[in-house]
RNA sequence: GAGCCUGUAGCUCAACGGCAGAGCGCCACACUGUGGAUGUGGAUGUUGUGGGUUCGAAACCCAUCAGGCUCCCCA
């Protein structure tokens, strides 16, 4: 224990069942962009600093990633997000495709942040975007997709909300208060805090970035107005693209929903659980309409949202709603009697898995109660039994664990009965 | 970057200044050609790491590392 080397503070270990949660995310990730007609990219996980000098805050530069000297003397990122890069993918191909662009990805990223529960400083985040359309359907179109997804890993609507809101909408409504231009960012990193602040410090705070009593007010009727969407346009053709694609029963509208994103210019949108422990966001993303221009091209609108693995996996643990774990991938188990068989048994593995059947063998001889006790806790579903009886009539047991019933078939025969055995 | 809580066998935890333990799991045997169940026996360890206080430290103090809660942040 003592000389051991320590895993980097906020990464992990993905041991086989870890890794067969990831694979399953992935998986359910693949078939809702899928199902959606959306295409796979990626983009370098190492990128120039200054990709992310352009538009990121400050914050997540100097403070929230690994940035480090490379070997030239250039500073270089383990990239905390996926967006500039493919604002910088977009930007270098505008011309040449074909839009409305679908592409997602699911990939690491690195934030050094304090390590907690649902959040690391290792992670693997699905990003999804939309670009190339600015319209009410796509953003519910991209909404459809995460509530497809929620659908298809067991949450159902009472499980877990996707709550919308507009950046215009808000600037509007904060027009009408006459909060400035220069404060909406504290404005809006307030209302993020609310939830999280008892309701007299959130006024101190309120105060604090300059409010007066009568925008205070004016902000707190705004943010218990859950009919506020009724007063925009956007809001209503989104509403009623929802609608049309199925998926209303997940869609809330919240004007507390604000994210602190500073590229966000219209639907703003964030999925939490309606229970449990975690209290942060299962996924979150909007309409950015500039991110372009800042990376060199054409203004080109986009949608789209990012989903880390970390609190969705929790999620999935806690409720239950993981499939249960196989040890191992095959369903079949070759037992070795002695080393004289040891040929035969192989020859028989190798039959096996040349009809496609994954097939484990006992790598060295054993009693056949240990290689019984093995097959039990690889969870295999045959047992294959060549002793010195079987191999002196040409013979195999194949034994059904599942049902504790054996037969004995001819050699030649082994591999359609297993075949027969496992469908 | 700040405050607080936790760290003991593979896992969950007990012992809270006086011989480091239990349950589960693991291994062996009963059962030398058949798993899950049962019984019997067995092995667990630098008490996260380093230092200090004390006759004596898992326990108290300091430092450090990791995890968790909160602040911050969540691009």
């Amino acid at each position: 224990m003592a000389n051991k080397i320590q895993t980097v503070k906020g990464t992990r270990e993905f041991y086989p069942e870890q890794m067969a949660l990831r694979t399953f995310i992935y998986g359910k990730v693949r078939a809702a962009a899928q199902a959606f007609g959306y295409q796979e990219y990626d983009g370098p996980f190492i990128e120039s600093i200054d990709l992310y000098a352009a538009k990121s805050g400050e914050e997540l530069v100097k403070k929230q990633s690994f940035t480090f000297e490379d070997r030239g003397g250039d500073l270089v990122t383990l990239r905390p997000e996926l967006t500039p890069s493919l604002a910088r993918m977009i930007a270098a191909k505008q011309n040449e495709l074909t839009y409305p662009v679908r592409w997602w990805s699911f990939g690491p990223f690195w934030r050094y942040e304090q390590p907690q529960k649902g959040r690391a400083r290792e992670f693997f985040q699905w990003n999804i975007d939309m670009l190339g359309v600015n319209s009410p359907q796509a953003d519910a179109e991209l909404v459809a997709v995460a509530a497809t997804f929620l659908a298809s890993v067991g949450l159902t609507p009472d499980k877990a909300t996707i709550y919308v809101n507009n950046r215009r909408l808000m600037d509007s409504e904060f027009d009408k208060l006459q909060i400035p231009a220069e404060r909406r960012l504290e404005v809006s990193n307030l209302v993020d805090r609310r939830s999280k602040m008892d309701a007299a410090k959130w006024d101190a705070n309120a105060f604090e970035i300059g409010l007066n009593q009568v925008q205070l007010d004016g902000l707190k009727s705004i943010l218990s107005n859950f009919e506020l969407w009724k007063e925009s346009d956007e809001l209503t053709s989104f509403f009623s693209a929802l609608e049309a694609l199925g998926v209303s029963a997940y869609v809330k509208y919240d004007p507390n929903i604000m994210r602190g994103l500073l590229y966000y210019t219209g639907t703003v949108f964030e999925a939490f659980e309606t229970s449990g422990s975690l209290k942060r966001a299962i996924l979150g993303g909007g309409r950015y309409d500039n991110l372009l221009a800042d990376v060199g091209g054409q203004p080109l609108s986009g949608v789209g949202f990012a989903m880390g693995d970390v609190v969705i996996g929790i999620i999935l643990q806690e409720q239950g709603l993981l499939p249960s774990f196989n040890p191992t991938p095959a369903n079949v188990l070759v037992t070795l009697f002695d080393g004289t068989l040891l040929s035969q048994a192989f020859e028989l593995c190798a039959q096996l898995r040349k009809a496609g059947i994954n097939t484990l063998v006992y790598p060295e001889p054993a009693k056949l109660q240990k290689q019984f006790k093995f097959a039990d806790k690889m969870k295999v579903k045959l047992a294959l039994v060549l002793g010195p009886d079987e191999a002196e009539q040409g013979l195999v047991v194949i034994k059904n664990l599942e049902s504790g019933e054996q037969v004995q078939v001819k050699r030649e025969a082994v591999v359609t009965e297993v075949q027969k055995m496992l469908s």
